[in-house]
Order: C-alpha cells, then sequence, then structure tokens
DNA sequence: CTGAAAGCGCTTACAG
DNA sequence: CTGAAAGCGCTTACAG
C-alpha cells in the first residue's frame, strides 16, 4: 500500500475550471466552453487539442455555474409520499429511468404525511435549488390539494400531478382506477358471484373512491342492491385488510366473493379465510388491485387488477419534460393534458374454479 | 374563474433576488446577506424592516449560487439498486427521512444493473452538481467494488457504503447478516429440526454468501454435515423461491426445514409446500428473512429475521454528514468507521407447534 | 473561427 | 453596524 491509500478520502482534490482548460490550451475559456457544449463553430484542430486536455485533466463542468447562468438546472424535482410502500417505489424506479435516459437529475423529497402542512415550502425549497419542473407523486385526497386553489393554480415553473382525479387545469397522469374497480366486479359476476362485497383503502383517498365508485356502479348495472353493509375500509396493509375482512363477514354473511383494493389488503383476507377453512375460490372469490409480482405467489394465486406504476413514473417525466422544453422553446400555448393509463385484470386460481395452467 | 387563472402555470415569474430586495430596503446586497444567514452583526431595526422585505417580495436565496461561491450545496448524492424492490425503497426512506431532518437535499441515482459499467461517470455526474457526499446504496457483489481498487480509494468528495463486507479502508453500513444466518438455523435447530437446507440469493451476493456462511457455520457447530445438496440459489424473487425449493425437495428429500434468504422466496416455498399438501410447520419448518409487514400475514405466518432497512438508511445520513461536517471543520483525522446493525429473529407459526398469538 | 466584456445570484474578506 | 470590491465557474451577446 503506498502513502496515498492510506489517507483514504482525506484528501480534498481542487476542482479543475474551465480557465485550467483554457489556460493549458492557450485559448480563452469562450473556445473552451464552445467544445464543451458541441457548438459547431470551432477550428477542428483546436477542438481536438482541447478535448485532449480536457481528458488529460479530467475536467468536468460545473453543472451548478451552469444553472447558475442558464437558469436552468436540468433536474427535475420530484415529491414522494409513502416511499417505503411498492407503488411509491416502483413509481419512482419509472422516474429514475426515464429521467436518465432524457439527461434530467432528479432532487428527491418525500412527505412524512400525506396531509401536508406546507406544500409551498417544499416547492420553495425545490425552486431555490433551479429544478426545471417538479412531479408531484403524492396521492390525492380530498384535503391534500386544496392549496392549488389558494395559490391560484400559479407556478413559476411546470408541475405534473400524479394519481389525482380533480384540477383538470393542471397536468397530470393517473391510472383509471374506476375502470379497474369495472373490470374486478364484472370478472367476479361473470364467475357466477352475486353478493360481492368490498373491502376499500381509505376513504378520505381518491384512489380509494374511485375504485370503490366501479364497484359500485357495476353491480348496479347488474341489478344488484348495494348497501353500506357490503364494503369496510382499510388502511392498504395487510394487517387492515384482515381486520376489515372480518368485519364484513359480520356484516354480510352471504357475501360469496371480495374486490379488496390492494393486493397487500388482499393478503391480509387470505390469511383470515385459511383461518376459518374458507374454500377460494368455491366459497369466497378473492380479487386484488396492483398486480405485484409476490400476488402470484399468494395461496391460492390472486386475481387482481394490474396497473403499470413504472410505466406512470416513465409517462410523467415525458410529458413533464415535454412541457419545459416547449416552454423553453417559447411556445405559449400550453394545454394541460390528463393522462389516464388503464389497468388490466390478470386471472388466477382466487376466482376461477378450474385450475388453469400457472 | 379570473385571467390570471385561464393562463394556468404558463406564466413564468421572474426571480426576486437578493437585489431587488437590497433595492428595496435601501441597503447593500451585503446586508441582507447577513440578514438571510442569521449573522450577529446587524442592527436590529435593520433586520426587521430586511426581513418584512423579504416576505413581501417572497424572497428566497438561490441555493446554486450559494452553492457556487461556498463549493459545497447541503446536497447528498444517493445511487442505488433496485428500488422497485422493498429493501432498497425502505433504505430509501430512511435515507430521506434523515436527510430532511439534517438539512440536505438528496440527488437520486439508480442504477440499471448491479454490475455497472461505469460507476466513476455516475459519480461524476454528482461531482459535477456540486453534491457534498454521496451514499453508494448498491449491494455489494464480488465484481461491483473493483473500481474502488483501480481509483485508488481517492474521492474528491466523502462517500459512504451500504451493505458491503469488503474494503474495510472505506466508511460502511450494513446489516450483520452473518448473525442472521446464524439466528435463524439456531432457532431451528431450537424446535427440533435436524435436516434444514438453505436457499439463498445470488450467490455472488454479499449478503446471500453472508446469511449463507450463518446457516452453514451454525449447523456445522451442531455437528451436522452439510453437503452441496442441502441448499439451492435463488433470485430473490418468489418465482425463483418457487423453483430453487422444487430442486431442493429432489436433491434433500429428507429436509425437514428451511432457512430462506428472503420473505419474498419464502412467499414462494409456502406456496409449492401448499400445493404437496405439506403441512407447515409439522412436516416442514421455514424461516424468511427481512420482515416485510406482509410476512405476518403469510399463511401460516412467517419466522423471520427482521432488519431494520429504514435504520440503515438514517444511520447511513447520520455517519455520512458526520464526516463531511467534521472535514468542514478542518479535522484531518478521519478513521472510517464500519458499523453492523444487528438482525432479530420474530418467531411466528411457521416454525412452532403450539398457536401462539398472533 | 476566436476573444474581451459582462453577468447569473450569491458570499467572503477587507475597510471604515 | 454597514458597504465597495472581488470572485465562484460558467455562458451570452457582441466584435472582429
Amino acid at each position: 500500500m503506498e502513502q496515498r491509500r492510506m489517507e483514504g478520502s482525506l484528501h480534498r482534490k481542487k476542482r479543475v475550471t474551465i480557465k485550467h482548460v483554457a489556460h493549458e490550451a492557450g485559448v480563452s475559456t469562450q473556445t473552451v466552453s464552445r467544445v464543451i457544449n458541441n457548438r459547431p463553430d470551432v477550428a477542428p484542430e483546436t477542438r481536438q487539442r482541447i478535448n485532449e486536455i480536457i481528458k488529460k485533466l479530467d475536467y468536468h463542468p460545473s453543472v451548478v455555474a451552469r444553472s447558475l447562468i442558464q437558469q436552468r438546472s436540468y433536474t427535475l424535482g420530484v415529491t414522494t409520499y409513502g416511499l417505503q410502500h411498492v407503488g411509491p417505489s416502483r413509481t419512482l424506479s419509472g422516474i429514475t429511468h426515464q429521467a436518465e435516459s432524457k439527461g434530467y437529475a432528479l432532487l428527491l423529497n418525500e412527505l412524512v404525511e400525506n396531509e401536508i402542512g406546507n406544500p409551498q415550502s417544499v416547492i420553495q425549497d425545490l425552486l431555490a435549488r433551479q429544478v426545471d419542473g417538479i412531479i408531484w407523486a403524492v396521492p390525492e385526497t380530498s384535503t391534500n390539494l386544496k392549496w392549488l386553489e389558494e395559490i391560484n393554480y400559479e407556478f413559476s415553473i411546470p408541475i405534473l400531478f400524479l394519481t389525482i382525479g380533480s384540477h383538470p387545469e393542471i397536468p397530470s397522469v393517473s391510472i383509471n382506477n374506476y375502470k379497474g374497480g369495472c373490470l374486478a366486479t364484472q370478472h367476479l359476476l361473470a364467475q357466477g358471484y352475486h353478493s360481492i362485497g368490498h373491502i376499500s383503502g381509505p376513504y378520505d383517498w381518491w384512489e380509494s373512491q374511485r375504485r370503490m365508485d366501479g364497484w359500485r356502479d357495476t353491480l348496479h348495472k347488474a341489478n344488484i342492491p348495494v348497501s353500506k353493509n357490503h364494503w369496510a375500509e382499510g388502511t392498504w396493509s395487510s394487517a387492515s385488510g384482515e381486520r376489515a375482512f372480518k368485519q364484513l363477514l359480520e356484516k354480510y354473511p352471504e357475501m360469496d366473493a371480495i374486490f379488496v383494493a390492494n393486493d397487500q389488503m388482499a393478503l391480509g383476507v387470505l390469511k383470515e379465510a385459511h383461518k376459518r377453512n374458507l374454500r377460494i375460490p368455491e366459497e369466497l372469490g378473492i380479487v386484488g388491485f396492483d398486480g405485484i409480482p409476490e400476488s402470484a405467489h399468494f395461496w391460492p394465486p390472486l386475481t387482481t387488477v394490474y396497473q403499470d406504476q413504472h410505466q406512470l413514473g416513465c409517462i410523467a417525466v415525458d410529458e413533464l419534460v415535454n412541457i419545459i422544453e416547449d416552454q423553453n422553446r417559447g411556445m405559449t400555448k400550453y394545454s394541460p393534458k390528463r393522462l389516464l393509463l388503464e389497468p388490466e385484470i390478470v386471472v388466477r386460481a382466487s376466482t376461477i374454479q378450474e385450475n388453469i395452467p400457472q
């Protein structure tokens, strides 16, 4: 081991700047700037010489300096919530991949509470760091977008919202949760179930409401009455699913099938069903929501409504970058788009009697 | 709706700068700077007047300009891998929370492959954005830290590594995976199981190796021979767990218990066990690893080795910030620390015959 | 094809 | 207690 190694990461190298390169090459910083930005008007010899020096000195332009002068940073802000859960992290993964391929860095923020005290301070933090746009990946509840009205929908940079239903004035990307609720319920009806209960997420969440609306409307269309006793509220966790299921069994004893608003809660239902020796799918059909990879390995494998949350993140980045770049091109007509991704039902053994190949 | 609203987020406001505030207050920018940085030497009246103007103009200092002049950004880089999985996202969640409480922003990067082509370009990207330090949250494999030697352990800023076992020269925080493997196996032995198989993660991963070492050493200590036929390799996914379990049943028919290197794979084992009508825990005891919340709702509920990945992220931030701040205080003696967090076993019905209260 | 000047929005010495 | 000057590392017009 040589001496340098012993020092470890103690040693803080000084930054190589455009001045060093210019001096070494005997040109102005201006010309170096042209080279690193791939401008056409540089003599080929000059360009090559400078490129060699850049490599030799291991020069990397400061994005910070560039951001200051250009008033943009090629960085997107991402405000998320509930990262420890599968859904939000899959979406974030889509965001990171797509941002990378579009050449943007990501400044990440996680809210501790869905009901945010002061969203504007979060946004100000991002603005102070000169982000070019923001992805607001916080699922809508009945109150957590009120601040939009208060600030009169005015932002100094584009903000794209994920998983929201209201506020058509602003650009957003969401899954068609209503459609998902319909698909789940239609499938159960088609399998011959009649008394179909529902376990929802927190009723305050827009996603919960829409999934439930899909369930209710589908039953109405089939002339099946829906009462308060036919559903119970969970919190998305498996434990809450188990709890809600117990309540439902009391309130709705004739229930022969159940649509559960996410796969985690469905897992809790399965556990309680096993405990009571309920046969699935004969005595109880179960449909989940999300389509997490694990759901194929529940026992029995779970029929579920698949939503592509990774793609949700990808599309969010695409949309936001489009808006940013349109704006920079000086396009004044900016019409907010609302995008809806369609979920798909994945049929497995928790709702069909015959064994299908798995 | 008024006119302003119709314009939506089209309108790009100009940034309010320190000059505007200074001009409005009739002082120099210097004095405003003192106020926003809470320096003591400002006349109380001046301070108050400036603060009012700051509020009135909605002024927020540019972190970018500050970063340029101070050569630091109060931003940490985070390079992660496999965000769509539960573990890494829980760790990331710990990182976001702790970074926020320490006053640091986060620049997020996700590798597409664990075996990285060019880690240095990832780091250069972060350096170009003036991050103060980096958390390298990419699980170690036998080859993906080779670049450390190539660059001779020299970084221009501190880098803290997560989930690594080699390279004691660099600061790191990891879970004691070896201990976890021991705990799992000791528990199975204590329950009276004798023929204990193992499903590992990809053998190339340091975490897999250590968990397996714990299993093997514990059996050796108990004078139980261990052969190649007693373990199989998975990829962490439930599907791979199911596959590996089928192989093991062939190779090791007398197996009466199994230690599975994560909960997802254990779920796959449970599924296959149900299919074959194996009684758990009577005919087969099962222990997982991770302690994801869902594991309490598997059927039967899964005994598992709990690791606190959220805390792992928190501690990573604490350590890195300590290193950064020591360095800024000019402390030259920086001795890299390796921290190991201890896992705990959580006993549930998949390994104990008597029903314990759940 | 190349360079001198100005400036992005701050902070850091240095005077007074 | 306050301000004039210089500068962080770049890019943007503007000349030539």
